[in-house]
RNA sequence: GCCGGGGUGGCCGAGUGGCCAAAGGCGGCAGACUCAAGAUCUGCUCUCGCAGGAGUUCCCAGGUUCAAAUCCUGGCCCCGGCACCA
């Protein structure tokens, strides 16, 4: 059955390409909207967590359609950088990941080879994604189909480029790159596409100290708290550790050998004899800055793989110093000068009470951390560690220095000073190292190698800045929070590199072409070549005229253009673009929050004027797999796997159930774990939509009054269901039109109604309603009742449908009524149980002794019985009721507080409910309904109910059945 | 530490002063339909109550108010980013 559905759906995609859905049309005459996802990576198969987004764009764009806009939704693939090619060299290697999704996606064995070089995988999976766009319904454009490795767009890069280069924003620099000394540079990511492990990896920055021996030769100690040279006591080397000769400048420097390699990378020299540790422990060295010698030790605490295997032991301070020093033997301990204090935590620090636990207590703050986290030796690794971090932590964010030239001075700021005295007057240097291995695909040890002249974009650009954190401060955003936070980002953003040299695909950069323009860089401004791109491919214009003085005046406005290319093409490709910008909505995931959504704001600030800026940034989710992480190859899978691949979704659920459960499944912003059965249940929404819908169609006549109030609610669908795409906010849309739609229509024929002109209004304006979100449907069940596609339909108008407030507030009365119903049958004994009920409307009085109690609450009185007794004696009409007014005050006083100050419902409440009583003996399964005034209900009210009755309220006496009809217990039905 | 969010019923998730014991969904229970199952439909799903009511709830503790899930103060905890740090 689906697979036949599957069917129909592409019938439906087919008839929508050939009226022309597929290839926006400018429109001058007609507002636009110009939307589009960021661009996907092109790094494998798509799975079911990436089509959220889509769903949601094609959605808005379909709504956007039907309100008469002209829509350009745009489509490119992004395969620039390493992704790609990774995913070919994953391909070569057979990857048996990988060999199970090209199982999955059906390509067959023969095809495989071709997906080796990554150019032809690009491609490949391009047709791949725009396949898969089609088969959910997406009308995405055909013709801005494009990958940021065809000529064309190259072209368009190599333009950008130049023209911020030309604007002073892109320059050189030096940097330290992760590089793998065999393979080349690479990416340090957690997709770790490129690497076999590490790709979560961090970059330290080490200072290093020297530390001068007798003999002039230097130990350098590499430390990430440069503060705490004012603690030492010695420095620690490791035992049996060999040390090498670092030749760097005049100096010789002595460092553990894996250091001396990083720091050759780094800084340059070279490497010389190696001198054992041994030969150096037990000597003096004199601490730069403070100019006091202090002893060499060995201990196990040191890892010559780490810094440069000298560590400075500041055994006040850390932990592990101070448990490497109880290790030594007492003779060596000899000469060490005791533990020296040089910061503490101000007594007024506000201390949560675990770092209070971890400072309180006698002894230096190290030993107080080893016994509040019980660390005993160094052979305590994991506590520590913990010791170590939660000490450090607090002392840098809460201490105050207290040795003389710093005393009173954040440990912050004393880090940054003692950095900067260290630099400059003891020679010390800065060392960059990952904090952990970093191997790459190959097996090699990835290094950071500094690199002097380096491509950045200068995001630090004061002016450049200021005027982004502008826009960024006023664009609009979804969610409303990431407003609030956009303009810091902007703020804080550095400059980035711009291009790197490796085997990667990309557009060389044109200042220096043995650079590959960085993928980040290369997609930042793209969504304006996609006007251009339409008429490249169309044949209208050829690559090679591309030329910056064409970008120029087509982006610009700037010069007068490519001399090749007609004077009236030319123009027309302007207007084009004049029409489609700005960019109302771009739209990505939040992996884009602080990279490529700053960086495209920063390209469009310099590129094109203000009042071309984008409008709106919009974050949507993720769909996650069971552990709330982005969903993983290894659960996407048709073997083994929880969630099926996209042709396997597509085929068990449709296309439609897949875009409904994105739409509706949760808020837009949020992750939502993808769940098979949620799918399920969209599926049984829509079938049973799809049948509700065709039953609208009728020719019975229903109650006058209740088609009044089915049209009047359907007003207000409406009016919501556009507010919430207006707004794109398309839970609630869903919201209305998959949930309150169809209960709207259940209690219609549940009331009496029949299928019947309003209902086939209903029908037809709701069908028109499933567009956006499930089209596939919306055609299912209007073919013959449109004149050609529902997609080529106006959206519904609220004006079609009238207000009925009587209508409304009729069926509002019912609901109350029925409430109250079941709120006794629930409490009663015998639930479902009542044969017969009468109804009691309260007496005209009632009403108006209410009325006046609301008067004096307004007044801020209290409603006292004396208070309505006094005004009750001004009415004649109400002297009959003086027995009942005082009773009555008493129950409702203190209801009205709570109530909302909307007064009596306007309806006659007996023709009401005897109309209805046809309706309440279905409903609640009575054999005889009676309804009576109260002031005339005396002989049908035994138990004096009738009291009970409010306007708006009646009261209500349910008579339990015979002893003998009770076993029957009828159930209610509708 | 800074910036931005957040803590709601078995679960997900709406809700920012008053028809809120709190939408909707999922899950659960009961019934209708069915030979049966599934689907669908109806009702119920904090506690008590043989009459439409009462009690106690929206992380915790205070406060403002006639009225607080919603506002204020303090606390605990969680998430994202940055910074910082092994």
């Amino acid at each position: 059955m689906a697979r036949m559905e599957d069917r129909a759906a592409q019938r439906w995609q087919e008839a929508w390409a050939r009226a022309g859905l597929t290839t926006a049309y400018r429109d001058p005459d007609r507002a636009k909207f110009f939307a589009l996802i960021a661009y996907p990576g092109a790094s494998g198969f798509l799975h079911v967590g990436h089509l959220r987004s889509y769903a949601y764009m094609d959605a808005l764009h379909r709504y956007h359609r039907a309100r008469g806009e002209a829509v350009l939704f745009p489509f490119g693939l992004h395969v620039s950088g390493i992704p790609t090619v990774a995913f070919a060299r994953r391909v070569k290697a057979r990857d048996p990941v990988i060999v199970q999704t090209l199982e999955d996606a059906g390509v067959p064995p023969a095809v495989w080879p071709t997906l080796e070089d990554p150019a032809a995988a690009a491609r490949f999976l391009g047709e791949e994604y725009r396949r898969v766009l089609r088969r959910i319904g997406a009308l995405v454009d055909e013709r801005t189909y494009v990958t940021t490795i065809d000529e064309d767009y190259q072209q368009f890069v190599r333009w950008q480029m130049r023209t911020l280069h030309a604007a002073g924003e892109v320059v050189q620099g030096s940097y330290f790159a992760s590089v793998c000394p065999v393979c080349g540079p690479l990416a340090v990511d957690p997709s770790e596409t490129d690497l076999e492990r590490g790709g979560d990896a961090e970059i330290l920055r080490y200072v290093l100290v020297p530390f001068r021996l007798e003999d002039g030769r230097v130990l350098l100690a590499a430390t990430l708290r440069p503060e705490t040279i004012y603690g030492v006591t010695n420095l620690w080397l490791a035992p049996g550790e060999e040390l090498v000769v670092w030749h760097h400048g005049s100096g010789e420097y002595l460092v553990a050998r894996p250091g001396g390699e990083r720091l050759v990378e780094q800084h340059g020299g070279h490497l010389g004899h190696a001198v054992p540790a041994a030969e150096l422990v037990g000597r003096p060295v004199r601490v730069p800055l403070l100019d006091r010698p202090v002893p060499v030790r060995a201990s196990r605490l040191v890892d010559p793989a780490i810094g440069t295997g000298v560590v400075m032991s500041v055994p006040a301070h850390a932990p592990a110093d101070a448990a490497a020093l109880a290790e030594l033997p007492a003779a060596e301990r000899e000469g060490v000068p005791p533990p020296i204090v040089l910061l503490e935590i101000p007594s007024d620090a506000k201390l949560s009470s675990a770092e209070g636990a971890l400072v309180a207590g006698e002894g230096t703050p190290a030993e107080r951390a080893l016994r509040a986290t019980g660390a005993k030796s160094l052979a305590d690794t994991v506590a520590l560690d913990a010791a170590t971090e939660r000490l450090y932590r607090i002392e840098f964010v809460r201490g105050r220095m207290t040795v003389p030239p710093l005393a009173g001075v954040s440990v912050r700021d004393a880090r940054e000073r003692v950095e900067q005295q260290l630099t400059e007057r003891a020679g010390a240097l800065a060392l960059q190292e990952f904090s952990k291995p970093v191997i790459c695909r190959n097996g090699h040890a990835v290094v950071i190698r500094k690199v002097t002249d380096q491509w950045f974009l200068r995001y630090s650009d004061p002016e450049w800045k200021a005027r982004t954190r502008e826009l960024a401060g006023r664009i609009a955003t979804w969610p409303p929070e990431y407003g609030r936070e956009l303009p810091g980002i902007v703020e804080w953003f550095l400059d980035r590199p711009c291009a790197r040299k490796g085997p990667w695909l990309g557009t060389p950069l044109p200042m220096d072409p043995a650079w590959i323009v960085e993928p980040i860089a290369d997609s930042t401004f793209y969504m304006a070549y996609f006007v251009v791109r339409r008429f490249v491919s169309s044949g209208r214009i050829a690559p090679g005229q591309l030329s910056d003085a064409f970008f120029d005046y087509v982006f610009r406005g700037q010069g007068a253009g490519e001399p090749s290319v007609p004077a009236a093409l030319q123009e027309e490709v302007r207007s084009e673009f004049l029409y489609w910008y700005p960019l109302d909505i771009n739209m990505g995931g939040h992996e884009h929050k602080s990279v490529h959504f700053p960086v495209f704001l920063f390209a469009h600030v310099r590129l094109v004027e203000p009042r071309l800026q984008p409008r709106q940034i919009y974050v949507n989710g993720w769909i996650t797999g069971s552990s709330g992480a982005k969903l993983s190859k290894k659960e996407v899978s048709s073997k083994g796997g929880r969630i099926p691949p996209i042709d396997g979704a597509l085929e068990r659920w449709g296309p439609d159930a897949l875009r409904l459960y994105y739409v509706h499944a949760a808020s837009p912003s949020a992750d939502v774990e993808w769940s098979s059965e949620a799918v399920d249940s969209a599926r049984a929404r829509l079938d049973e939509i799809e049948r509700l819908v065709r039953e609208s169609r009728g020719s019975g006549a229903g109650p006058p009054e209740l088609d009044a109030w089915l049209l009047s609610r359907m007003h207000r669908v409406l009016v919501r269901v556009r507010a919430g795409f207006d707004a794109t906010d398309l839970r609630p849309v869903a919201e209305e039109v998959y949930v309150g739609v169809p209960s709207l229509l259940r209690r219609y024929y549940a009331r009496g109604g029949v299928p019947g002109d309003a209902t086939d209004r209903v029908g037809r304006a709701w069908t028109l309603l499933l567009g956006p979100i499930t089209p596939h449907l919306a055609e299912e069940v209007g073919a013959g009742r449109f004149p050609s596609l529902v997609a080529l339909e106006r959206f519904p108008d609220p004006a079609d449908f009238a207000e009925s407030t009587d209508a409304e507030t009729r069926e509002e009365y019912l609901d109350r009524v029925e409430a109250d119903l079941r709120a006794v049958q629930r409490s009663a004994r015998e639930p479902g149980a009542s044969a017969d009920v009468a109804f009691f409307i309260a007496a005209p009085w009632k009403a108006a002794v209410e009325r006046w109690m609301r008067e004096l609450l307004a007044r801020g009185e209290t409603p006292t019985v004396r208070a309505v007794m006094d005004r009750a004696a001004q009415h004649a009409e109400m002297a009959a009721a003086r027995a009942a007014i005082p009773r009555y005050v008493q129950r409702v006083g203190p209801l009205l507080r709570s109530e909302p100050d909307a007064g009596p419902p306007a309806l006659e409440e007996h023709d009401v409910l005897r109309e209805a009583e046809g309706y309440l003996a279905r409903r609640f399964g009575f054999t005889s309904v009676a309804v009576y005034r109260e002031e005339e209900a005396g002989p049908h009210d035994p138990l004096g109910r009738r009291e009970r009755s409010r306007p708006g309220r009646p009261a209500f006496y349910l008579l339990p059945p015979a002893a003998g009809a009770a076993a029957s217990g009828r159930p209610p039905d509708r």
